[in-house]
DNA sequence: AAGAATCCCAACCGCAAGTTG
DNA sequence: GCAACTTGCGGTTGGGATTCT
């Protein structure tokens, strides 16, 4: 396997395509087909290795290619592709019609990426950070002692913090459930990954049709149609966010800031860090974030506001959560 | 208004797998 | 089996566009 030869051999042209340049690769390929992408070049008159002739073609130029922003549908399947896939950008572009590797890896990188990051959690685990976790006693100490000195509410930087503790934390108890999911799926006596542990239909995570607008798992429809290769057999992909989750503003408004409290930061008779406890009435109103409000943070022309699918949804994650999470 | 900072994405680079003779 | 060549892929970057100060 020999490596190919560089492409600015020859001086050839780098850099960006002039509408000529395109003209031309594209006259050639609708006439003659890209064929022999080394060859090709010389024969459509370009100053241009194959490679970039390749590239320009397949990222830009295919008529098939869909342009504008991705739409909330493709990004809940990005997210969902790449919590199973990881950075396989040419598999999941597979399942986006007309979209490119190369445009879903910059959606990535420049978009939901920093989403995750934002929000908490491992981009490429789609867990939360460990990291996270450990500096937020602190955070919220922090947040607490300011309270104390000013005397009122919290702003909206500790709310914040305590909103994605708590969020954070159910997600990895489900994250929890759902591998416990996959045990039972996995064993004889199970056929399907949608076999359920008792504990995750009592408490109504999987009823629908709250879940039918985004779930932990990728669709089925979704795992059916990625590759067996792809996945491997029973393992249950890293929980990831759903995107309107993602699609909450990092600075929430003012009013959602009041009525939050948090219990017991220090530490315990025994001198053990004591647990911090959140009060029922203390979670942060998750069905409140101002959707409509989305529009400077958000990057997709989806972010329209009419997702109240999984708002519901969390809304019974919070009641039922809570009763059985002690 | 202007300079700085940040965002965004087209394009490049290099590696590895696949193909061919 | 081997080497040359082709193609595909994922990571990275340059610079224009946009936003912030």
């Amino acid at each position: 396997m020999g490596r190919s030869p560089c492409c600015d051999e020859n001086g050839l042209k780098k850099g960006p395509w002039t509408t000529e340049e395109d003209q031309k690769l594209m006259e050639y390929i609708e006439k003659h087909g890209h064929g022999s992408w080394r060859a090709l070049p010389k024969l459509a008159g370009l100053n241009r290795c194959g490679k970039s002739c390749r590239l320009r073609w397949t990222n830009y130029l295919r008529p098939d290619i869909k342009r504008g922003k991705f739409t909330h549908e493709e990004e809940q399947t990005i997210l969902q592709l790449h919590s199973v896939l990881g950075n396989k950008w040419s598999a999941i572009a597979k399942h986006l019609p007309g979209r490119t590797d190369n445009e879903i890896k910059n959606f990535w990188n420049t978009h939901l990426k920093k989403k995750l990051i934002q929000m908490g959690f491992d981009p490429m685990t789609h867990r939360p950070r460990t990291d996270f976790f450990a500096a937020l006693p602190q955070l919220i100490a922090l947040a607490n002692l300011r309270q104390l000195v000013e005397q009122r509410p919290w702003d909206d930087h500790a709310a914040r913090l305590q909103a994605e503790a708590v969020q954070a934390a159910k997600l990895r108890y489900l994250q929890s459930l759902l591998q416990s999911a996959a045990s039972i799926a996995n064993s004889p006596s199970s056929s399907s990954i949608n076999a359920v542990p008792s504990d995750l239909e009592q408490i109504g995570l999987l009823s629908p049709p709250q879940m039918s607008s985004w779930s932990p798992l990728p669709s089925s429809s979704l795992l059916e149609s990625i590759s067996g290769q792809d996945i491997v057999a029973g393992q249950v992909p890293d929980i990831q966010m759903p995107s309107s989750f993602f699609d909450q503003p990092i600075s929430n408004d003012a009013n959602q800031s009041s009525g939050y409290t948090a219990k017991g930061i220090g530490e315990g008779e025994n001198g053990t860090p004591k647990t911090m406890l959140l009060s029922e009435n203390s979670l942060p109103p998750l069905t409140d974030f101002p959707i409509s409000n989305l529009g400077d943070d958000c990057s997709t022309s989806s972010c329209d506001g009419s997702n109240t699918q999984f708002t519901n949804w969390i809304e019974l994650f919070d009641e039922q959560f809570l009763s059985i999470f002690p």
